[in-house]
DNA sequence: AAACGTTCCGAAAAGCTTTTCCTAGACTAG
DNA sequence: CTAGTCTAGGAAAAGCTTTTCGGAACGTTT
């Protein structure tokens, strides 16, 4: 690759980066007084100071962040694992982490497993090679997942899916107190007939909300609609199927708690098709409040919200704090945010 | 924080990560040696190279990957660069991205600008401190985008929303091609009397859609029905509205081609709700395979996948290369892929 | 026995920054 | 004028790895 007169090579972007050499033979000054002058501290003169920083300008001096990493022992970077970088549950807690992160000088390394093992490892091993000072692991679901153990040089927080070991920390989102929030607020909407319409059984998300649910309608002295909480899938034909065979069975039913916003979807399409209006005679609540899908509902549908960047954000502060030392052990919950829409308006 | 007798500090994570040096200190020889035993260097015993390997198993020793970029120049490291980490369009982008470099031995910097500027130099400069040795640009539309300009020390791709810069290198999805497969699929299923219902104007892919399919119309010698492209919104209610319009004036219609997924959620509650069967009366694609939106719709939705991960991919191979020294500038198109479901079955 | 080759290993430098310590010069005070 | 006090700036080491080069030990050949 030919240099040219001005130092820029063929490749269409400039020549590699200037050093604290480069800046202190520009400015007639050693290297020490360079770094002195740049980073602001004493026993430098003004004038000298200001001839650096000039220098500096010129080159478009940075400081290489990896040679300071070198000395500090610091690298000022985080390991961001996630098990599904498609999924739109992980993302939003990976925003928040960023987020929290990024407001400061940290950066983050991004790694999707594919909820494979090995290559878990493999990212594992990179990020560890890389001395990142910590890690987030984000889970898919909310199924508690393997340690990673408590061997590594680094802590580690848990997202979404917490550890299974109560020694890791791990920030989730508080799925029984969603479930209580949609009964109260059903209730606080005047509705008495609620059932429950769940996703799928093996996933604990399904069965923390269903059980939250149940636990509220209880302390109320309600019924559950239907006798039990009827878990399918986390579809829409899933919606559309259960909310017919419910209203069959119980056609008194004036309330239906979802157990995800595209299950409401297909109870919402189920119950105009059978000709009951939402609000007026049935009201129906969604959870994950998936914008896209619960505010183009017809009516727009009420719907949970987890906060999942307030997860991620969480899961930044623990694992900076446990980088300075003070770590959290424990499940962190956090509480989730009732989203009121017309589909649960007053009858 | 005290330090225990095996070394682990009480922060719940073990002391500082093994260095060359310890290694060499235990298995009673010079760091040079280790260096050249662990990369499988020559000169050195067999012997030797089993004391040391068993060494650097004991300590966990994972060698660390700054200091050798300090001395090779390069870091292994790339930047990825988005402006809005939530979009469902960026995020596949970033996943091939993510890929494509994950298999070798580069790790990816996550930072989401928000749309915002500031923050975006705020990043470059974190990025470049970093000494990536390259920068992908993700955009959240289409649109065209400013370049970052040419004097920056590493190379960059601009993926998804391509630089205004000619020089620079990009890569998009086939939008205008996307446009003439829908019309080439709609008339290989014998549909002749076809109307386009688009997404917001504002936006370069609705117009490059509805272009590509106005010159396929024109090629085969067909109308286009309703005279001309119905811009509105990327929502599911325009394209309910949209299509009741559009039945009234043109109640022969038999196939609708939609600008994106949602809207054609809209047209196809709408048809139904008007009385029309699909696909034997009319037939309906969308745009983006938007999962599970296409998959549960009535019936289930055929559409035009983007491809991102592949032009994610792509993004990342152009990058390698011209990280290697061998850019490619100009703007690179990745073809789109019709996926056939029953909205558009032969009638 | 002397000269020469191999083979294996270690010392040292390079890469970039920060910090500590030291020196040279300027100044003040006696 | 001498001794002492500051101050600005420089030299060097540390942090970790890789690579080059030189040296030691051993064996072979004349």
């Amino acid at each position: 690759m030919a240099e040219t007169a001005n130092g820029v090579v063929s490749g269409g972007f400039s020549a590699k980066p200037a050093t604290l050499r480069d800046v202190a033979a520009l400015a007639g000054v050693s290297v020490a007084t360079v770094s002195k002058a740049l980073n602001g501290r004493e026993h430098v003169r003004a004038e000298t100071r200001v001839k650096v920083q000039q220098a500096a300008e010129k080159l478009n001096f940075l400081p290489n962040v990896l040679a300071q990493g070198l000395l500090s022992g610091r690298t000022g970077t985080v390991g961001l694992l996630t098990s599904d970088l498609v999924g739109r549950f992980s993302l939003p807690v990976m925003m928040g982490a960023e987020d929290a992160f990024g407001a400061g000088s940290t950066s983050v390394f991004l790694c999707d497993a594919r909820g494979d093992g090995i290559r878990e490892q493999h990212h594992l091993h990179a990020l560890l090679s890389r001395r990142v000072d910590g890690l987030i692991i984000v889970g898919d679901t909310t199924n508690p997942r393997e340690s990673l153990g408590q061997h590594l040089p680094v802590p580690v927080v848990y997202a979404y899916a917490p550890s299974l070991d109560e020694r890791d920390m791990s920030v989730v989102s508080d799925n029984v107190g969603a479930g209580r929030q949609a009964v109260e607020h059903m209730v606080r909407s005047g509705r008495s007939r609620i059932a429950y319409i769940a996703g799928d059984k093996e996933f604990l998300a399904a069965r923390d909300r269903a059980e939250g649910a149940v636990q509220a309608l209880h302390q109320f002295g309600l019924p559950l609609m239907g006798d039990e909480v009827m878990y399918g899938a986390w579809t829409e034909s899933w919606g559309r199927s259960s909310v017919r065979a419910l209203i069959d069975k119980c056609p008194d039913i004036d309330a239906v708690i979802c157990g995800s916003d595209q299950i409401a979807r297909g109870v919402l399409d189920a119950l105009r098709e059978s000709g009951r209006t939402v609000p007026d005679e049935v009201a129906v609540m969604g959870h994950d409040n998936w914008e896209l899908l619960a505010t183009q509902a017809r009516p727009p549908l009420s719907t949970i919200d987890m906060n999942l960047e307030l997860v991620g954000r969480k899961a930044a502060q623990l694992l900076f704090a446990a980088i300075e030392g003070t770590a959290e052990p424990g499940i962190h919950s956090i509480s989730t945010r009732l989203l009121a829409r017309d589909s649960t308006a007053r009858g």
